[in-house]
DNA sequence: GCAACTGTAACTACATTTGTTACAGACGAT
DNA sequence: ATCGTCTGTAACAAATGTAGTTACAGTTGC
């Protein structure tokens, strides 16, 4: 499966705003925490934003943050915001109409795509971007203090571990 | 997210062969069904084999038929075959380890995408392959009879209607 | 007006999947 | 034994989708 990262990167951008209050953050500070390019992360803003997760607002002092609190926005709404089809594609080109399996089978399988699609939408409506930061508190506490800035001065550096945290990539 | 179709293509590679019982079937026959290269079939088919889904017979009269019956192979075993990774990912690149946020965000990611997983998972366990050609009759017998290789004479065509029978793609 | 932002277009670079050609090797039939 | 019919696999082209980059118009606060 091809899976893209949008909506690793989507809930890290959120959780960033979560964590910083209501103090609007700029793209530039949020691709430092990323470890990505601004604009990359004014795209996804955009996304999220007409899904109204976030409000900007352009010119000096500008900046983005939630659109509304942490606990009324559930991973569902941001899965949602930023990954347009399902978990599974069915076929490049339809299937053989011809063929008795080949004509019919697109219509099992969607049934049982649509299965998998709802089963990856209950798990996600149960949580929202409060439990992420909730999750979150404990390994920071026992790193250091609250404070996104702090990390977000000087140029984007790139990183030297290049390895995932796991093996998921 | 970019999704791939080689879940839908392996699941209906294997409905034919439970569908042709144990007569083997060549890779050109299922292309035909499928509407694609036999090569892409092979390559699929290896896959199949080495997850011991398939058995192939390679020479003259050669071909694939199922390793086990139809009801002892279930979606995940075909998911796990022919599927690599989870269905989301993490960050391309690792996120700012000066951050807060970015140092710890993949561990608590981890754990959402593995609910995820866990969840498509205990549904793809749920269902054979017994379940899909059972699920496939109904439609068929309101067509025409139940023959494999009625459908696959001839050279492939390219199929006039290019839209899929959903929006899923 | 100027500096600091967002929004967006245009383009490049990359990664992954799919399609294709080509060919070595296996195997049954004769 | 050799011939035709298959699989297995390499090598490469095409298609698709995401990420990264540069550039710039428009907005806002000072």
């Amino acid at each position: 499966m091809s899976t893209s990262s949008r909506f690793a990167v989507a809930v890290h951008v959120l959780t960033l705003m979560a964590w910083a209050d209501e103090e609007p953050l700029k793209s530039e500070q949020v691709a430092e925490s990323v470890n990505t390019n601004a604009v990359v992360i004014r795209r996804m803003l955009c996304e999220l934003a007409e899904s109204n997760l976030v409000v900007s607002q352009t010119g000096s002092m500008g900046g983005s943050k939630l659109a509304r609190l942490p606990e009324h926005i559930t991973l569902l709404d941001i899965y949602q915001a930023v990954e347009s089809r399902g978990v599974f594609s069915l076929h490049r080109h339809p299937p053989n109409p011809d063929c008795p399996v080949g004509v019919n089978i697109g219509t099992v399988l969607n049934d049982v795509l649509d299965e998998v699609d709802s089963a990856v939408e209950r798990v996600l409506a149960n949580m929202t971007l409060r439990d992420v930061v909730a999750r979150l508190k404990p390994c920071v506490s026992a790193t250091n203090g609250k404070s996104v800035s702090a990390a977000t001065n000087g140029k984007r550096k790139q990183v030297a571990a290049r390895v995932q945290v796991s093996a998921r990539n």
